[in-house]
DNA sequence: AATCAAAATTGTAATGATTACAATTTTACA
DNA sequence: TGTAAAATTGTAATCATTACAATTTTGATT
């Protein structure tokens, strides 16, 4: 924490460990709720400010796959990240060389510096669900669809 | 538009036309402002239902490489998005193969249905500001960064 | 150990995009 | 032309995020 150039504080300490605890991809009110019984304390602000101080430092990444909450993910290996739209998880998803090869596609003069690759479906545990869910929804859509 | 099941009333096939000649990736409010004049009458809220309404259709991508307002691009071809961290612009990158490979790459068990790939860097017309823009950047940070 | 300035934390208020919703207008068909 | 359904509109509410001022903590210095 301190060779990132970030002051290890004991809530700083607190979230970073939060998250390399919770590799899911929690969002700021989830990293707020988990730490509020162990630092009574602890203000929303300042999870905000440290989860921003750690993401320019280049020690979390910042998810932008969910349109409502950001969410934070302290692995910040090369991964790609799937969400799914029944049950809102956030998995990551391994990149091979795909993940180094995407920068390569450079139109002439940009330069890229990150790149986020977000996937979205049904995952495992709603797989299930989907064949009834698929149907409901399409049913749904059809007969609105008549008219719209 | 009645191909997609939408009722093509005047503001739809306005602001589905926007969308068309403006493929910068235009916000709800660039959308609003860009049709206020020839259509006075327009509300926000209808661009907000038609343009989530073209969205569910399939006929306009939603991308949410921003993280303060939504985009949107009636180019629903296969193609990867870049920010530039600068001006703000976004522009369209090609994908080569990489674009399909990736959705190849799956956990066993996962359905992916869509996938976006986000960029950011420097565009061509920021390029040159970069250098300058860096130094300045890196002085700041370097300042706070002793202390933090 | 006491002092003091800088930095970190906190709590509250403001911001701003998006959504909910009720009212009005338009559409399409009998 | 009448009428019901759908579309549009405008306003109010929601809610994540940010701004900001006040308080607390930290760390260096004496």
């Amino acid at each position: 924490m301190e060779q990132l150039g970030v002051k290890p504080s004991l809530q700083r300490i607190a979230i970073m460990g939060y998250l390399m605890d919770n590799l899911v991809h929690p969002t700021v009110d989830a990293v707020f709720s988990g730490l509020s019984d162990s630092i009574p304390t602890l203000s929303k602000t300042t999870v905000y400010n440290t989860l921003k101080l750690l993401v320019r430092r280049g020690a979390v990444l910042e998810l932008n796959i969910d349109d409502k909450n950001v969410r934070y993910d302290a692995n910040i290996s090369s991964h790609a990240h799937f969400k799914c739209k029944l049950c809102g998880s956030v998995h990551d998803l391994p990149l091979g060389s795909v993940g180094e090869a995407k920068v390569e596609v450079i139109p002439s003069g940009f330069v890229i510096t990150e790149s986020q690759l977000y996937c979205k479906g049904y995952c495992n545990a709603c797989k299930p669900e989907v064949e009834v869910a698929v149907d409901a929804e399409a049913a749904v859509e059809a007969a609105v669809e008549l008219s719209a």
